[in-house]
DNA sequence: TTATTAAAACACCAAAAGGTCTTTTAATAT
DNA sequence: ATATTAAAAGACCTTTTGGTGTTTTAATAA
């Protein structure tokens, strides 16, 4: 579905929000640990996520990633977008730029309500509420 | 959605189909042309589909591609998973390995059906069904 | 004020995806 | 037979993706 970048993404913030629900302000090595990615490229991503302004942090002693919380919730779709377009989301399943209602490719009428399905779950759902499914158990995030 | 190759190999295909309801053999140059792709990637392309048992061609004059009209219609599906595999249609939005219906990720749940609804498109949808969707006009193949 | 800690910055590397081009082989029409 | 045509084979090349590692900078606790 999406590339590897995206994945660990989603992953690290849906951890950093969590470990924040419990007070606790998760550096790069727990992170990676925990999702189970790469240290070095976690680390990456999350200095990348940083800079983009979806995530606040703090260096040295007791430093570490952390959710502005005076800020609305972040949807998945931000996310992805910022990471990778959306390409995954939108965009024909043949590849073409005019593809559309007008002037469909073969498969566009079908396409139609899975794009409008995606587009859907990955707009309402957000990094705050998954945290918060975690938290309630029953759902992984590593592995 | 899927990558270029898969989407240069699919419109590659339906036009091929296309062109043998018309009763002609077309050659890359025409392919690629016709699909709005790349020649020489095209060709490629088309060499490997011919490989991998999909496409047939003959060589020198009056060459080209086309069908075995003996087999049965291809499913989109097949050639997406020789392609690209099935990480399209399958797999976890959060890119875990064990994700799964007991062992779920946060977005596993929501997922499911939408990854159903791709399954179904692409495995009842055929070469030979969008070739003759095309051929009745108000689809395209380029652009 | 100086160790210590942890993120930021940056340099680098490998594999895969996407794409181009030339040479070789096979079919066919003359 | 041979010229012509068109696919097959294969050698490169570029960009993107995925990943690793070292050095620098900033925060804090002692």
């Amino acid at each position: 579905m999406f590339n590897k970048e995206t994945e660990y993404a989603l992953r690290g913030l849906v951890y950093v929000q969590f470990q924040q629900m419990l007070g606790h302000k998760p550096g790069i090595v727990e992170v990676a640990r925990e999702i189970e990615a790469p240290l070095f490229y976690t680390g990456k991503i999350l200095q990348r996520l940083v800079k983009m302004g979806f995530l606040m942090s703090t260096k040295g002693k007791g430093g570490g990633f952390y959710f502005d919380t005076t800020k609305p919730d972040l949807p998945l779709k931000t996310v992805v977008q910022a990471i990778e377009g959306d390409k995954t989301y939108a965009g024909c399943g043949f590849g073409l730029k005019e593809c559309g209602d007008e002037n469909p490719c073969p498969l566009h009428e079908q396409f139609a309500p899975i794009r409008a399905a995606i587009n859907k779950l990955i707009g309402q759902n957000t990094v705050q509420s998954l945290a918060h499914d975690f938290r309630k158990g029953g759902t992984i995030l590593g592995l």
